[in-house]
Formats: structure tokens, C-alpha cells, sequence
DNA sequence: CCAAAAGTGTTATGTCTACACCCATGA
DNA sequence: TCATGGGTGTAGACATAACACTTTTGG
């Protein structure tokens, strides 16, 4: 950055008393896979400003963290989960009057994660909320501050995430199968992918899925078990599976 | 965000001397074309720290702006060139000690512009300098703060927003030849593209590029001139170039 | 035996690459 | 008429989509 003299008149040097102070928070969009659709985690505020309303957990960041280390540290305090990779920055908000008190500069983080529906089960029901994005993003239900902003823009990063990085395997267990992978394509996307083809897409480059020669027991209604795999490493160099298919539209 | 109990001791507030304070800059990575390579320009810093160091151009935000008008401001007031578009935010960088004096949070954006050269010719010469790319991606040239890395994100990023959106043509003129849009990609990729295929996949979309009818003066060493065409606005959408071809890695 | 879900085979269609070839111009 | 760069044609390699078919389970 340079500190030359600004269009406004007062030139802007380096005394602490010449330039705004803001606050600057770090908010996470939390996002995992329920009942086949895509989930978000939202927490109730417990102050004003929106005090009561939903809004994407956060704080504010401290002097002597890094932003990566303060999303980090947020999202262990909310969910109790302490996962150091699969924490994306996507965004910087810093509208003025998005927080009608004070300055705020908000750096929003995306993460993925399983089952944070046994998270939320174990936390006071009144302060956590799994909902599909759907509900948010069709604003049937509404957030605090600027957070209807984030979350549309955290979702469309997934999306892209998606096609170019390994977070899908985020979103399933250590071992999972493909349909279940399958189906966090499809929910992200909004689209029906052929079972067929996206088996061998996912099998033929090899270092995406590792068989781990194990099976699933098959559901109540029948059908042959499906075959466990686990993540391999090149699910960090970009994915697979691309989109175009005929969309649905479902989030 | 939330305004929760924090780990580390005392309960945060919303009272203002309850959070940190910080500064809020915004910081310009100014790509163009020059020579046939990626170039990007940089400002000599007047004032400490890092007085005297070449540093991308950016300021402080101000709190009745947003990040986007604060970087279109800064753009502005550094090149004179006020281009609304075409200004993509691709980072925050809040490292703690990355300004030695005080807590500053940084919001990165991407601009992309034409005739870089000329605006440079019209400043002082020892406040404004035009650099490939590649000088500072190798460290050949060295720059204050955190600068290094921010550029380094931001190639990352206008490499994939090439791929994806229609930056190629803030490159180039209102006008532009094939063989010039296609240097844009071959340069920042680092990739050599057939010319033929390369006209096929641009041309066969339509809405990307429209012929103008004119034509090019052919350069001295002859050769067929060149059809002018101007952008579509089709390039909001997606691009229709990828690449994978063989690398040549030059920045 | 039937339904359901997993997994395999096959084929038509489309896209991408490489490269041969033709066109228009300056010297 | 030759060198230079622009522009067109085309055949083979490769990727994709659609869907019929086989396998393995539960009822």
C-alpha cells in the first residue's frame, strides 16, 4: 500500500490518528450434506445488533492471529471441530453501515464438513440451526448484517471448489461410497449425473479413490452393496467430475 | 459474526474499546500486455516503512466507501483510468506483523487494463515503473510488505478468471486481431496455442467476438492482414478457451 | 421370483489436436 | 516470387452422454 496524499485533501501518513480504525471479524459459512441436500449451520445472536436472528458464526479477529488461524479458531469454538485444511477464503465484505454500530471489515471463509447434524444435536437447540441452503438463499428464512450476501457467494464458490478441488470428499466419511459422492455433486450442483458415468470418471483417474475392498450392507429395500473407497491424494491437484448436465435447480 | 464469550479470557462486546483495531487498505495488482508478456505496474513507496521499495499501489479504505469503490478510488488516483469493471477482489492478507508499525488488514484486487505503457510514460519515472511479471514472481526484483505473495495470488487468479470470464479482452484495445487475443492467453498461461484452433473455439461461440469488417496493415515483414474484431458481451459469461496444451512456463 | 441398487458394456456423438494447405500482403 | 503471417479443411484421437444389460442383495 502507499500513503501519498489522498484525493480528498489531508494527506494520510502513518500516525495512528490519521487513517479509520475498523473491526475486522472472520465469519464461516459452515457448510455438510443432510438427507441428500446441502446444509448450513447458522447460530442465533445472542446481542444486538440482529440480536435473535440467525446469522453464520464468526468473531472478531485478534492482533497476534493470522486470519486463516482466527477462522480456524472460531470454527473450533462453534463446533467443537478442529480441522486445519478445507478452510477457504472466498470474500472480503466491508459495505459501510453492514454493521450499523461500528466499522466492520468481515473476511468470510468457506468450510466442509460431516456431521454436523450429530454436532448441533449435542449443542442447546435454541443457539444452532442446520437448515438447507435452499432456505436461505430462497430468503425463507433471514439473516443478521450482510449474511444473505455471503452465504449466496460462499455457495457459488463451492460450486466451483467443486469442479476444481477435492472438497467433495469433505463432505463424506473417511470411507464412503459413490453413490454417496455422487449425491454431494448432485445437491451442490442442482443436477443428475449418470451413475455409470460417473463411476468411471471417479475410477479412471487413478489416485482419486482408494477400494478399500470392504462393502456396504445394502438398504432395507434390497440392491447390491456398494463397494467402500477412501480419498487419495490427488483430490488436492483439481477433480474429476465436471458440470453441464441438464440442471434441476434445487438450491 | 457472533459476539460470544472469547477463549482467551474476557467476554468481547460491542463497547469500542473492547475489540482490536485495525487499518483497512486496499491494494491493486494492475496486470497489462507489454512486449508480448505479462506485465504489472508498481509504485515507489515515499513514506516508512519499506520507504523507498517498489510496492503494488493501494491506500486506506475509508468508512463511507466500500472495498470496491476504495479500489476503484485507488485506481483512479494512481493511473487516472477510472474503469468501473473489471476490478475483481481475490484476497485478504492480515497477518500479524506484515506492517511493522501497525494492525493492518489488506483487501487485494485484480484490475486488468490496456496501454499501461503510456500512463507510466506520462508519470515520473522514479514513482512508476511497468515490470514483467515474472521479474517479481522469481524474486529478480523484490517488494515491500507482504507484496510478494499478493501477486503471486493474483496471476493465480487471472489465470483462472482467463479461463473462466471474459478478462482476455480488458487486455486489448476496443479492436482488436485474433493473433493479439491470443497472445493474451499464450502469455498468461505460459502456453503455446495452434492459431487455428485457437480462431475456431472463439469464433464458433458466437456472442464472444464480432467481426468489425475492417482490417490490420500487415506488419513490414508482410503477411495476410488481420481481421479486426471487437468483444461481444457474451464474455460476461464464461470464456471459451482452456487450457492443458503443452507448457512452456515462462512467468 | 421380483424390486432395487451397484456396477459393466457398448455405441453414437461431439470436441480437441495436429498439421497440411490456401490466401493476401510487403519487399 | 519468396517470406510472412492470416485463415480454412480435415482426419485421427479422445472424451462424453445415453442407455441396455448384468450382478447382488432383501423381501
Amino acid at each position: 500500500m502507499t500513503t501519498k496524499s489522498d484525493g480528498a485533501g489531508a494527506p494520510i501518513g502513518y500516525d495512528p490518528s490519521q487513517f479509520p480504525a475498523f473491526a475486522v471479524t472472520v465469519d464461516i459459512v459452515i457448510l455438510t450434506m443432510s438427507d441428500g441436500a446441502l446444509h448450513m449451520l447458522l447460530v442465533r445472536r445472542g446481542e444486538a445488533p440482529f440480536k435473535g436472528m440467525w446469522a453464520i458464526p464468526g468473531g472478531f479477529k485478534r492482533p497476534n492471529e493470522t486470519l486463516h488461524e482466527a477462522a480456524r479458531r472460531e470454527l473450533a469454538e462453534e463446533t467443537g471441530v478442529d480441522v486445519p485444511t478445507l478452510l477457504t477464503q472466498f470474500g472480503a465484505y466491508g459495505d459501510p453501515g453492514r454493521d450499523p454500530r461500528i466499522n466492520v471489515v468481515t473476511v468470510a471463509y468457506l468450510a466442509v464438513l460431516r456431521d454436523v447434524g450429530t454436532i448441533v444435536a449435542g449443542t442447546d437447540a435454541a443457539d444452532a440451526l442446520l437448515v438447507p441452503v435452499g432456505d436461505v438463499r430462497s430468503e425463507k428464512l433471514d439473516l443478521a448484517f450482510d449474511h444473505l450476501q455471503i452465504v449466496r457467494d460462499a455457495v457459488d464458490r463451492a460450486r466451483v471448489e467443486l469442479e476444481v478441488t477435492g472438497i467433495a470428499t469433505a463432505f463424506v466419511g473417511p470411507t464412503f461410497t459413490l453413490a454417496e459422492l455422487r449425491a454431494v455433486y448432485e445437491a451442490t450442483w442442482g443436477v443428475e449425473l449418470d451413475a455409470a458415468n460417473f463411476r468411471r470418471s471417479v475410477v479412471a483417474e487413478d489416485g482419486w479413490v482408494i477400494p478399500t475392498g470392504r462393502r456396504t450392507q445394502p438398504g432395507p429395500a434390497g440392491g447390491r452393496p456398494a463397494e467402500l473407497y477412501r480419498a487419495g491424494r490427488a483430490w488436492k491437484h483439481g477433480g474429476p467430475i465436471h458440470r453441464l448436465p441438464r440442471t434441476t435447480e434445487r438450491n
